[in-house]
DNA sequence: GTAATATATGAATACTTGTTCATATATTCA
DNA sequence: TGAATATATGAACAAGTATTCATATATTAC
């Protein structure tokens, strides 16, 4: 059976979350551990103003949450879903 | 392990390559079989000139190849990775 | 209360991308 | 050969997106 077109369309924007490098970037260090804000953007060489924002869409697709402690937020891969397409991910560019 | 930036950039194109609905129902149609440019065009309400110009892309991903036959080309997924990958966001969506 | 710090957000700009339209190439049939 | 058909491609435009900069909110320490 054929996809419909809503389907279509939310399984676009799943991978429109991982169509940037930077926000793989965050994808791959979140998968090592959770991680605050500032931490994120030292490590993946971003302003914080930008990883802030990647991090709002990243969210909004529910790949990854946030805990807040204290002023800080520490962010970390949503379900393990995320963390298999990115290994799929890999895979294919390895052995594609 | 921190991932480099040739990775990133070459798993955020493979994900950018899904990363649309017009080449999520592409590849929607061709996980079911393998199909030439203008049946590919009326199963996806698109025009032929559009499916053509997004199916250059997904050969130039490796996501699917064209078997040519007389004036016609078929289209079919490379390999398994891709519905694989495909079926894993479908999963997402459906329990995410 | 004020100052300092961590994160979030709105607006603007620059960049990227998808579609359309016109045209080109390739193949078949007469 | 020429006409018809299938696909591909270049240019242009519209729509979407990522980053920057300035500013806002929230929390902690004083």
């Amino acid at each position: 059976m054929t996809l419909n077109e809503l389907k279509a369309i939310q399984l676009a924007e799943l991978f429109s979350a991982l169509s940037d490098a930077s926000r793989v970037r965050i994808i791959s260090t979140l998968i090592e551990k959770e991680m605050n804000v500032s931490d994120l953007a030292e490590k993946t060489q971003m302003s914080e103003s930008a990883v802030s924002h990647q991090l709002r869409g990243l969210r909004q697709m529910r790949l990854i949450r946030g805990r807040k402690s204290g002023r800080q937020v520490f962010y970390s891969l949503d379900d393990d879903h995320v963390k298999k397409l990115y290994n799929m991910g890999l895979d294919h560019i390895k052995h594609g």
